[in-house]
DNA sequence: GTTCCCATGTAACCCGTTACATGATTTT
DNA sequence: AAAATCATGTAACGGGTTACATGGGAAC
């Protein structure tokens, strides 16, 4: 009674889907540069999955020796992979909405911090977002431009980011207005 | 050289400086009812935080026996405990950001499916969002209406979950627009 | 001559989750 | 008679992270 993979699993496998015969190492890069925002895998993740997938039969491995390059594995998708990845693309979502967040954390304990020291932390919480928005914003404008399906969902999901950045660029101002009229009451 | 406790220990911590005297049920609760939309804490967690706080010495655990209840154990913050939380308070944040989520990573492969299919999937989306928004916007108004400093901040930090519920609610029909005119190109 | 890129891993850790256990009392 | 509340746990698992290891070739 196999219990199914994680998601991480099928983040990979459906890169190995995209982007047939590609390598660990050529595999990690394009995670970082798709899908890192909202689903990061680090590279000894990327290389157990890749195990597991292979165990699993949903790819199959075949090794290329490079001249001037160190050797490498490659990965192909299987028909029982194909199977697997399509499962789940249409099965159930399964835990959409958890996240943390430990600016908030420690707003929510701010009664014990100074004004100065609240002031501080969601400055520095805005700056994330600057940066964050700002990434986004230049990924969507980049991926406007190319004119192929995959960019085209990229680019959606970029601007999933790039909104909820947005919001919570729009939360730190309510939130210091908020803060400010403390002389009320 | 003992590590840093992991952020959720602090979540108690607070709890506890908030709310003394308090038993783990009684925290539990207390969680459930105000950061639990931003950080979760399962029971089991909960309890081994507890033991974790003892063992630091950051809290003092008193047992209190009840008549027609089970015994309890009850927590008080210590001055090493109110040290350590108002060094957290102002530290520095760690992981603000990091976040995944699944519904973006369907959507990403969302080539393989059909119209449908993603359309289904999105809808599945937005009706989520909109729980999460009415619960958040129904806290809001309920915390809105109580005039204590513990209450102001617990309204704002839902505040932030709202902000972000409507901003990916906007998306969701910004992406439904986005693949809809599929005829261009 | 140091640093970056290629390329793939191992070891260890730990936070968080799920499932399960117990047992009295009060409410429906 | 069943279900909810109070109250506190244990056991087992696993996904993800961080730190470390290796080793050649190319670039600055």
């Amino acid at each position: 009674m196999a219990s199914t993979p994680p998601e991480s699993s099928y983040a990979i496998l459906g890169l190995i889907d995209k982007l047939p015969s590609s390598s660990g190492h050529e595999l990690a890069a394009a995670a970082d540069r798709s899908f890192a925002h909202f689903w990061p895998i680090s590279r000894t993740l990327l290389y157990r999955e890749l195990n597991r997938l292979a165990t699993l039969k949903w790819v199959t491995s075949t090794r290329v020796e490079q001249t001037r390059l160190p050797s490498k594995w490659t990965y192909r998708i299987t028909d029982d992979g194909e199977r697997a990845l399509a499962a789940w693309l249409s099965g159930p979502v399964t835990n959409a909405g958890s996240y943390r967040n430990d600016v908030l954390l420690r707003f929510f304990f701010a009664h014990r911090l100074s004004a100065t020291e609240v002031h501080a932390l969601l400055e520095d919480y805005r700056k994330r977002l600057l940066a964050q928005r700002d990434e986004l914003a230049a990924l969507t404008d980049k991926l406007g431009s190319i004119y192929t399906p995959a960019a085209r969902m990229g680019r959606i999901s970029a601007l999933h980011g790039l909104r909820t950045a947005e919001a919570r660029l729009g939360w730190v101002e309510e939130a210091r207005a908020e803060l400010s009229d403390d002389n009320t009451r």
